[in-house]
DNA sequence: AAAATCAACTAACGATTGTTAGTTTCTTCT
DNA sequence: AGAAGAAACTAACAATCGTTAGTTGATTTT
C-alpha cells in the first residue's frame, strides 16, 4: 500500500509538477503538450495518469502552491512589529528571494494563470486581489504616519509588484549582475522612491 | 486593381490584427485558433488566408510595430535637449501612454513574443537587448552628472520597464483609479526613486 | 460587355491535442 | 513463493489544430 517514493526529488508527482514548470514557463500553458511533458519526464504520456488527473491539476497545483506562499509571507510581515517602511522592504526582500529560488513557478502564478479553469480561476483571483489590498493597506499606513511620501497606495503596489515579477527577464539573460546586486539595487530604488 | 476598403477601421488585414491581438491577449497565441479568430472577424477561417499569409505573420506583425514604434520614441528622447532626468521622465510617460492606448498591441510584444519563429524571435530579442542598452546609457550619464543616485543602470531599467508592463493589470480591472492618476502617481514613483 | 481580380465559401488534409481503456511489468508485503 | 498494488506500456478515441484546394459570386478594370 504505503509506496516511499526516495527518489531525490521526492514524490513522482513532484517531479512531473516540476518538469511542467519549466515546460510552461517555456511554452506556455497552451502550447505544452502532455506528450512534451512526458517526454522530460521520461515516460510515456499516459504514464502521466497514474500521477495527476488531468493536465489543469498541474496549473492548480503550481499556482496555488505559490499563491499560499505568499499570503503566508504577507501575514508573518502583518503581524510583526517594524515601521511600515520595513514591513514593504521585508516583502519586496522576500518576493525577490521567492523569484529567484523558485523562479519557474512563480513565473507561471504569474503569467499562465489566466488558464485556470473555473472555480479555481476566480478564487485565484480573489485571493491575489486580497493580497494587494493589503499591500496597499500598508502603504497607507505608512502614509498616515509620516513615513511614506503622498503617493496612490494601489499605483504603488501595482508598480512594486510589477517590477519585481520583471526579474524573470533576469533570469533568462546572462546575468551579467549578480542576484545580490540585483536585490539591493532594486530594494534601493523600490524604496527610496517610496521613502518621505 | 485597386481596392479602397473604406470601412471606418482601415484594411481587412487590419481588422483581423487588431482582433487578433485582443484574442491573443485573452487566451494567449497558443491556445487562440484561427477559427475563433475567425468569428470574431466574421467570416470563416479559410477566408483569413486571403489576407493574411499564416497565424504567425499576424504575431510578427503586432510585435515589430510596437517594437518600431518604441525605437522611434527613444530616438526622438535621445536627440533631445533636456537633462537626463527629464529625458527619462519623458521616457517613461511615453512607455505608459502606449500602454493605455495600445493596450492590446504593447501587450502581445511584452507577453507574447516567445512565440515568434525564427528569424523574427533573434530579430525582436536583438532589438530589445539594444533599446534596454540604450535606456541604461542615459542612466548611466545621468548618475556621471550626479543627477541620479547611484543604481546599478541595468536593475533601474529592468525595475521601470517592468513596472510599466504592470499597467496591464491595472487595465483590466474595475478602475477605481484614473488613467491620469495612474500616470502621474508611477510617473512621481520612478522618478523619485531615481533622483539625487 | 468581357476580362480580371478579389474575397468569400465548403470540404478536406494530416498532424497533434488531452485523455481513456486495457494490458503488462515491476515492486513490495505477507 | 504468491498475492496485491503501483506504475509503466501500447493503442486508440474524438476533438481540434493550421492550412490548402477548388469553387463561386461580387466588384473593378479594360
Amino acid at each position: 500500500m504505503a509506496k516511499i517514493q526516495s527518489k531525490k526529488n521526492g514524490t513522482k508527482k513532484e517531479v512531473i509538477i516540476e518538469k511542467a514548470s519549466k515546460l510552461f514557463r517555456e511554452k506556455g500553458f497552451g502550447a505544452a503538450s502532455m506528450r512534451d511533458l512526458a517526454e522530460h519526464v521520461g515516460v510515456e504520456a499516459a504514464s502521466l495518469y497514474n500521477h495527476i488527473q488531468s493536465k489543469s491539476e498541474i496549473l492548480q497545483s503550481i499556482c496555488f502552491k505559490v499563491a499560499n506562499e505568499f499570503m503566508s509571507n504577507l501575514e508573518k510581515v502583518e503581524s510583526s512589529a517594524q515601521s511600515t517602511l520595513k514591513k514593504m522592504e521585508d516583502i519586496i526582500r522576500r518576493h525577490i528571494r521567492m523569484m529567484l529560488d523558485q523562479y519557474e513557478f512563480v513565473y507561471i502564478a504569474d503569467h499562465e494563470w489566466r488558464h485556470l479553469s473555473e472555480p479555481y480561476l476566480s478564487n485565484f483571483l480573489s485571493q491575489r486581489r486580497s493580497y494587494r489590498k493589503r499591500l496597499g493597506n500598508i502603504i497607507e499606513d505608512g502614509i498616515q504616519k509620516g513615513e511614506m511620501k503622498n503617493i496612490e497606495p494601489y499605483v504603488a503596489v501595482l508598480t512594486i509588484l510589477s517590477a519585481i515579477s520583471g526579474i524573470d527577464s533576469w533570469q533568462r539573460s546572462r546575468k551579467t549582475t549578480s542576484a545580490e546586486d540585483l536585490e539591493s539595487n532594486m530594494v534601493k530604488y523600490l524604496i527610496e522612491g517610496l521613502k518621505k
